[in-house]
DNA sequence: GCAATATTTAATCAAATGATTAAAATTTTT
DNA sequence: AAAAATTTTAATCATTTGATTAAATATTGC
C-alpha cells in the first residue's frame, strides 16, 4: 500500500509532508493542490486518490497543527501540584521550543480558526474546560482583583506574539534572524520572571 | 466624476469601503473581486474600471491599514520629552481603541506582510529607524542588561495578541464578546502597570 | 511466472475567477 | 434640447484550479 522501502517516505507521507509545508506557509486559500503535488514530487491525481480532496487533506494538517499548538497546554494547566510559576515556565519553554521549530504555526492556526470558528468548536469543546482548571483557581486566589483571562492573554502574548510579529519587527528594526533566535531563547527564562512581576504588580 | 450627491458615498468610495471589509475579513487570496462588487452594490466590470485590477485595489487598502497600524507609533517613540511609562500608556490606549474599532487589522496586516515582506520593505524603510529612537535609548538606559527588542515584543504582544487570539480564547474559555470588550478596556490602564513591573523585574 | 491487486500517470472536465469589450444609460456641457 | 462626456452594465474571454477518468506501470500473492 505505497509503503516506504528504505531511505524515503511512503507516498502518502510525502504528500502530507508537502501539505504541511505549503498549507502552513501560504494558508488554505492561497494553496494550490498542484503546489503540494509538485512539492511532494508526485502527480496531482495521486493527491486526490489518497486524500479525496484539498479540503480533506487540509483538515488532517490543520488538526495536526492545532494539536501541536494546544495539545500540551491542558495537562499543564490542570495539574494541581505545580505552582503558577512552574506552569508558566513549563509552558514557555515548551512552546518556544516548539514554535522555533514550527514558526509558521501560530499565524496559520489562528488565521484558519478566524476563517471558520465553527469547524474547531467541536474539537476544542470535548476537552475539559480550561476555565475550571487548577491554573485558573490559582490565578483567582493570587489576584482576586484581576480577571484570570488577562493573564492567559499576557502569557500567550509574550510567548506567541514574537513569532507572529517577527516579519514586522524585522522590517521596522532591521533585526537579523540569528539575533531573533537568541532573543527567543532568552525569552524561555525571561517570560517566567516577567509574568511573576505582572502577578505582583 | 461619480461624486457623491447627498446621503451616499461616491461609487469609488463605495468600492473601497467594500474592499476594506472583504479584504480585511478574508485576506487577499480568499477574496473574490465579485464579493467586493456585490458588497459595494455595483457590477464587477466597474471595479476594474476604477481600480484596474484586484492587486491595485488591494495595495490601496493594505497600505491604508498598515498606516493605521503603524502610523502613530513612530512619533511617540521618537519623543525625547516623554518617559517610557508615558509612551507605553499613549501607545496602549491609542492602539486598543483603534483595534477595538478595527479588530481584523492585526491578523490581516501581519498575514500579508508575511506573504510578501519585500513589498513592505520600501514603505517602512523610508521612516527613521526605530532602533535609534528615544524609546530605545531610554530602554537601554533603564535595563542595560536586556535587549530593548524584548520590551517591544512584550508591549506589542500585550496590546495586539488579544485581538489575534480572541477566536481561540473564545473557543477554549467560552468567554463572551461583551466580556472581551470589558477586558480590552481594562487593558488600556493595566498594560502600563504590567510593563512597568516587567521593567523593574 | 502469472494473475490479481495496488500504484502512478497523462489527458481532460467543469466550475470559478480576474479581466475585457462594446453597447446602453446617465449626467454634464453648451 | 442636442451633443459630448461620463458612468454603468451584460455578455464574454482566457486562465486557473479542484477533481475525475481510463489507461499504463509496478507490486504482490500464489
Amino acid at each position: 500500500m505505497g509503503k516506504t522501502s528504505k531511505s524515503d517516505l511512503s507516498t502518502e507521507e510525502k504528500i502530507k509532508e508537502a501539505a504541511r509545508k505549503v498549507f502552513t506557509q501560504k494558508g488554505y486559500a492561497a494553496t494550490r493542490t498542484r503546489d503540494i503535488a509538485d512539492e511532494a514530487g508526485i502527480n496531482l491525481a495521486l493527491l486526490n486518490y489518497y486524500f479525496r480532496s484539498k479540503e480533506k487533506l487540509f483538515e488532517i494538517i490543520i488538526l495536526e497543527k492545532m494539536h501541536l499548538l494546544l495539545g500540551r497546554i491542558a495537562p499543564v494547566l490542570m495539574d494541581e501540584k505545580t505552582t503558577i510559576e512552574q506552569k508558566v515556565e513549563q509552558i514557555a519553554t515548551h512552546y518556544i521550543d516548539t514554535l522555533m521549530a514550527n514558526p509558521d504555526i501560530p499565524l496559520f492556526v489562528l488565521g484558519e480558526i478566524k476563517t471558520n470558528p465553527a469547524k474547531f468548536a467541536t474539537l476544542v469543546n470535548t476537552k475539559t474546560k480550561i476555565v475550571d482548571s487548577a491554573f485558573f483557581k490559582q490565578l483567582k486566589a493570587r489576584r482576586p482583583d484581576i480577571n484570570p483571562i488577562h493573564f492567559v492573554f499576557n502569557i500567550l502574548g509574550l510567548i506567541i506574539f514574537p513569532f507572529i510579529g517577527k516579519p514586522l519587527l524585522q522590517l521596522i528594526t532591521g533585526v537579523k534572524p540569528a539575533e531573533i533566535q537568541t532573543l527567543m531563547n532568552e525569552r524561555k527564562t525571561q517570560i517566567k520572571i516577567w509574568v511573576e512581576a505582572m502577578l505582583n504588580a
